[in-house]
DNA sequence: AAGTAATCCTGATCGC
DNA sequence: TGCGATCAGGATTACT
């Protein structure tokens, strides 16, 4: 479940990788995976092989490689399962993977100049590659950002993240604080595991409505939100090395510093309350009962 | 209009 | 041992 600091991980790999590669040659295993590509594959296939590719961007979990003097990008989505893997061209192929891209790259499988292989892997295929344009950011439109992502929000490791608009938003919205955190809408970048981790650092259950969560704890969730989200990247970063790397988003989890996700039954390492799951919008929530109630 | 449920997906795991 | 049922959940869609 790739979050910010997974794909942020894959994003800081790729970079020295792709830009000012060129794309030889794109194959398409599995058509599934351009479910958001508007057009058939071979639309994808001819317009992505023979471009240059420039630095990659990230949005919250969204990813895109602009493609050099053109209005267009390469844009990537991990969904649940997806890895980019960078492969030297013999090496063999994972039985998952999606889609394959042949680069001429900077840094080329043995570390000079030369061919790389990109490989797209995932399982359950909720993630995809595509084509997009680009178009002017909301807030900076001096800024562009690929079309499919410009309806979410800013994460809150964008240092032009507004803190105050999200509060007000948060606190006129008509629901509960986990939704509006896995809501990309509003903040983006977070989901399952971190919203519980932050939400267990921050004391909050997370089923409290917003327009009942006081300014200081909101304000106090937040910033659980970024160090949470900090600590994963930075231990993430560390455990990934330069080439053949998997940049892949599991290996980045801090699993060994998890508190409250998939703990249910371990100790609250706060109180030593055992940590509870409850089934919430299809999916696991973990908390603890004593220090995480609505209040 | 806005909030929420349904949907897409398949490998791994579990129970019988 | 084999097989069907269950589980994981991000983002989009389709409803209410």
């Amino acid at each position: 479940m790739p979050e910010l600091p997974e794909v942020e991980v894959v994003r800081a790999g790729l970079e020295p990788a792709v830009t000012g590669a060129t794309v030889r040659r794109v194959e398409v295993v599995e058509e599934r995976s351009l479910r958001r590509h508007d057009g058939p594959s071979e639309d994808f296939v001819a317009r992505l092989t023979g471009t240059r590719l420039a630095a990659p961007h990230r949005r919250g979990k969204f990813l895109w490689v602009p493609l050099a003097d053109s209005d267009e990008v390469l844009a990537i989505h991990l969904g649940m399962s997806g890895q980019v893997l960078l492969r030297s061209p013999d090496h063999p192929r994972e039985r998952l993977t999606r889609i394959v891209l042949d680069l001429d790259s900077p840094l080329g499988g043995d570390g000079r100049p030369g061919p790389l292989r990109v490989d797209f892997v995932d399982q359950r295929i909720f993630g995809s590659m595509a084509i997009a344009g680009l178009v002017p950011a909301a807030d900076h439109p001096e800024q562009r950002i690929p079309s499919h992502v410009a309806h979410i929000a800013r994460d809150p490791l964008d240092p032009l993240f507004d803190d105050r608009r999200f509060l007000d938003r948060l606190r006129r919205k008509q629901t509960t604080i986990k939704r509006a955190l896995l809501d990309q809408t509003l903040v983006s970048g977070i989901g399952n595991i971190y919203a519980d981790e932050a939400l267990w650092a921050a004391r909050i259950h997370y089923d409290q409505p917003t327009a009942t969560l006081s300014r200081p704890r909101a304000t106090t969730l937040l910033a659980e939100v970024r160090l949470v989200l900090g600590k994963a990247l930075a231990e993430g970063g560390t455990s990934f090395d330069a080439q053949y790397v998997n940049v892949n988003g599991a290996s980045g989890y801090f699993s060994h510093s998890l508190n409250a996700y998939g703990q249910q039954g371990l100790p609250c390492p706060r109180c030593g309350t055992p940590i509870v799951r409850e089934t919430f919008m299809n999916r696991g929530s973990h908390f603890c009962p004593r220090c995480q109630r609505i209040r």
